[in-house]
DNA sequence: CTGAAAGCGCTTACAG
DNA sequence: CTGAAAGCGCTTACAG
């Protein structure tokens, strides 16, 4: 492959004006345009990427941190992600770290090392002390609630549209409601664990710790549940399943079982994904391709020098009625 | 940010010696390893990736072409392929194309600007003669059947598994038989086109082009399909749906008109999403991951030098029964 | 086991 | 409008 200092030869100038073309900067006559033009068609020439990245110190691409890349929950806000990306040039590293500590680090590294200019993080597992120091070496979003300003956040307030969730099964007349979580460790966790105590003491009821289910992701996990459900001998009547996913496993099951839904059991799904809308399944919408979009919109500001100041954006929520509760 | 130079000072050697010690390679004295490690630890040094490509040639990513981020079948597709690129330390590239020509071109390019490594393609809009020229800068694989031995492939018999759906209709009695796509120009429309004809043949019906249906791509276009077909005078009494999104689409549309399913319509998904679990559908699995996973390990071969023959691999089908047809 | 030097292919003040 | 030269930060024969 040809490289800068042949096409200067060829179009007999010096690579500076190759240069300036490549660019398109003003101030090169248009014969010296033409005649680098044409040498560069001739040698079907293209500049290499990793070249021009050591020399400005920009990549033009942005890491995008999240667990699995098979999960609806991620798609979405993927989508809105690109989306946004495509407008601004930019392109999407894909950093899947299936939560392993190791390698969410390493791809931490690539903002050290230079690798993409910015970070999106969707979700983590390294805690916020661990990260922040890499805030320094360039612009990090993530997709929720961050104490640490140091980090953009572009977030669903969990724990209002969690009590909203909760006082919309109460309105119907549950007192007995259990909730399915992925992890109980993450920041979204912890706030709808406070929404749900502080909802059962609305309506005076008590904390059932059995009737929280952690390691909620996936359909078969929505599955199981319901297994474990019917295992018990004081159930509870509805379910808020943090993810329609697992919350479409909760309700195909109990179809198969001949258990009504809703009048046996009630469910709120979260994340408005087309499962839900396919089992018209009630659920709680967070705009997950806007949190996507807001999160890229988020870096780029950082990244292009258009902002310094903290960035912190609520996305609201929608809880959409239909037929499971 | 401390570079190479500087740790070889700090640590009162060569950069030759201290780039040893960052690649791990053999013959460099105790004491110097560790002065060198010391050094890099004190000034909290990580390597230029950028610079490292440059020297090297090689950026350990693959570019990922596919149009949309936010559709199941390229999550799979996608899932697969990720699981096999972090056990060989590879990252992905995502390149969104809209299926957009120009787009998708520019990604095709990052090819010849050593951007990445590699390409993999899980679904393009540009015609082979456009995408051949660039296999010679690096290894290129695609997840469909391809009639150049330059390019890679990991596939579905889409003849093969049409055909298959087909007799399984008709096996079940039914004569009108119509099917849901895509696009119409790809190669896997093709094949599964020829399928189509051929299966009419088998049993004597004759070829009803308004009982093709395109553009069929997410749940929301299954919807549109059913709505479409409630208008028709004749009527197929099955469907071969490509993509168990619209398929779900259908479904779901039919259960909320009363169109009982499978007795008033049959229907056979393909791609054994979740979502064809949840709502019982019977569906042909490609094995998705699967053709994710043969795909970068296909280009991973050539990209490593371990192989220098062409790649053709097909990927069995299996038809999974449940309560559609 | 070690290092000086050339090379990877660009960009960008700086001086004209 | 134009170019010589320094610089981005690595790797890798080559010679010892």
């Amino acid at each position: 492959m040809a490289n800068i200092r042949e096409i200067a030869k060829a179009a007999q100038v010096s690579v500076t004006t190759v240069s300036r073309v490549l660019n398109g900067h003003p101030y090169v006559s248009v014969e010296k345009r033409q005649r680098v033009e044409e040498a560069m068609r001739q040698a079907g020439y293209s500049p290499n990427s990793n070249a021009v990245h050591l020399a400005t110190g920009k990549t033009g691409m942005v890491g995008v941190v999240l667990p699995y890349s098979h999960h609806p929950y991620f798609h979405a806000l993927l989508g809105g992600l690109m989306e946004e990306a495509l407008k601004h040039q930019y392109t999407a590293l894909l950093c899947q770290t299936n939560y392993e500590a190791e390698t969410e680090r390493h791809y931490l590294e690539m903002l050290r090392t230079k690798q993409v200019d910015g970070l999106i993080l969707c979700s983590h597992e390294l805690p916020w002390p661990d990260i922040l120091p890499y805030a320094a070496n360039g612009p990090i979003a993530a997709c929720e609630f961050v104490p640490h300003p140091e980090i953009s956040a572009v977030y669903t307030p969990h724990y209002a549209a969690f009590l909203e969730g909760m006082r919309y099964l109460a309105a119907r007349g549950h007192r007995r409601i259990g909730y399915c979580i992925g992890r109980r460790d993450s920041e979204s966790s912890r706030q709808r664990y406070a929404a749900y105590t502080d909802a059962l003491k609305e309506i005076n009821e008590p904390l059932r710790e059995d009737w929280i289910f952690e390691g909620c992701v996936q359909f078969s996990d929505g599955i199981k549940v319901l297994d474990q459900l019917m295992h018990m001998e004081d159930r509870p009547t509805a379910l808020l399943v943090t993810g329609d996913e697992a919350a479409a496993g909760v309700l195909a099951r109990s179809r198969q079982l001949g258990i009504a839904i809703p009048g046996q059991l009630a469910i709120v799904g979260f994340d408005n994904q087309p499962i839900s809308e396919a089992l018209e399944l009630t659920t709680i919408d967070q705009h997950l391709h806007e949190i996507g979009r807001q999160a890229f919109k988020a870096f780029y500001r950082k990244a292009a020098q258009q902002d310094k100041t903290p960035c912190r954006m609520e996305i609201p929520f929608e809880l959409i009625e239909r037929a499971s509760v």
